[in-house]
DNA sequence: CCTGCGCTAGGACATATGTCATACTTAAAG
DNA sequence: CTTTAAGTATGACATATGTCCTAGCGCAGG
């Protein structure tokens, strides 16, 4: 993680993505805001103790995922656009907190909240869009659920590497995949096999090519997408 | 539905579940709540337009349904114990709401939102407190989703039977129960007759009777209990 | 009493996915 | 260069679940 001290910077970017407008006193936290960038496979969100911070994720690409009582993680979702991150520990503190990967390098402002956090906790121009952006979580959840129940590997399998691909390049730890998939590592790769087969990927030395875009496409429901 | 017009004991049981606590001024919003009463059977959220409110639900038991754009619903859970319902369409309106269902006569305390949700939407504690009651939400979400994934379906069953039977007899719909499970008809009556095979339930005039149930609860994991 | 419809029931078969065993490959460690 | 561990690959088999089809049962409407 590096902070990017830039203050025009910064203040450009708190303007773009309205974030002044989700408190009702912007001014006296503004000393908290900082630029932060994370590059590629580090951790966005490690759970760190005492230290708490709100995360406003601006640009790049991070993958989302939920830590399971028997120690693996499952896939939650793909970041790639504006989000708050951190909400949810806001307020559910004894919750194993999900793990956030950066798979591009991404740029964020964090808050730190150590000197806020009453503070905010008490303003309602805040509180009302924290409580907006977790039911728009909520309703996004529900739908990834529905999804995950209705649709066989492949769609998924389609849709994570829609998303995590570099320049047609599919070259992930094929292990570590089937558990985040929630999956055997035996079933992805036949997944992956039957995609060669039908001409989707092709087998090389880093991993898998793509070779029909459109098809993969069509298969990637909107999985992962919150 | 049945208002119960008895204000001593509305405010009896607002005392009792704190509700004055998650408001910053309740005196103002008093006047709005009203003490209600659903039928088995009722649907107690239903969707009308412009008649918002939010509901406090005390007692009683009632099933909470997602409904699919296919028009088949899908079982979120089971609500028995003080809840808020209605917060998430405070937020996301464009939703289709969840429908919610009385399995047994309910108990809830309802506040029309009419003339008072501006006002609603400024007050901090109230604020504060819906969005600690997403959060939780969206937590036992992913939870479920994690349990949906990795359990067959006689777990899902099991967990259902357990709340939904009445006097150790189950007797539903098994056409609809088998759309709420998200799963196949004949696969819902194969694992009935599994269980039947093994000495837990025992089939009836009437449906089925429970007749291990030890047994039953072994095998319900924590489904549907939000 | 007949008929049709909704619900229950279960056979037959296909597909999706899991488990286990085993072998090959590659890269890091010695 | 050898050894070892992690990752990749694949066959064989079992289980979970879906789809399709057929049949019986009971009740509402004629």
């Amino acid at each position: 993680m590096e902070i990017i001290r830039n203050p025009g910077r910064l203040d450009t970017l708190l303007q773009q993505h309205h974030i002044p407008e989700m408190f009702q006193y912007f001014q006296e936290y503004r000393p908290h805001f900082y630029l932060i960038r994370f590059a590629k496979g580090e951790y966005v969100f490690q759970h760190e103790e005492g230290s708490q911070y709100l995360l406003f994720f601006l640009s790049g690409k991070a993958k989302i995922c939920r830590n399971l009582s028997n120690g693996k993680s499952m896939l939650v979702s793909f970041c790639n656009s504006f989000r708050v991150l951190g909400d949810l520990e806001l307020f559910d503190m004894d919750t194993t907190p999900s793990s956030i990967q950066a798979v591009e390098p991404c740029i964020c402002i964090s808050l730190s909240l150590r000197h806020i956090r009453s503070r905010l906790m008490k303003d309602p121009v805040f509180l009302k869009y924290i409580a907006q952006s977790l039911a728009t979580k909520l309703v996004q959840a529900g739908n990834n659920t529905s999804i995950n129940m209705l649709y066989p590997l492949d769609n998924k399998l389609a849709s994570y590497i829609c998303l995590s691909h570099e320049n047609g390049l599919f070259s992930e730890n094929l292990t570590n995949l089937s558990e985040l998939l929630g999956t055997s590592y035996r079933h992805l790769l036949r997944v992956l096999s039957s995609f060669v087969n039908d001409g989707i990927l092709e087998r090389c030395k880093k991993g898998y090519r793509i070779k029909d875009s459109k098809a993969l496409e069509a298969l990637a429901v909107d999985f992962f997408l919150n």
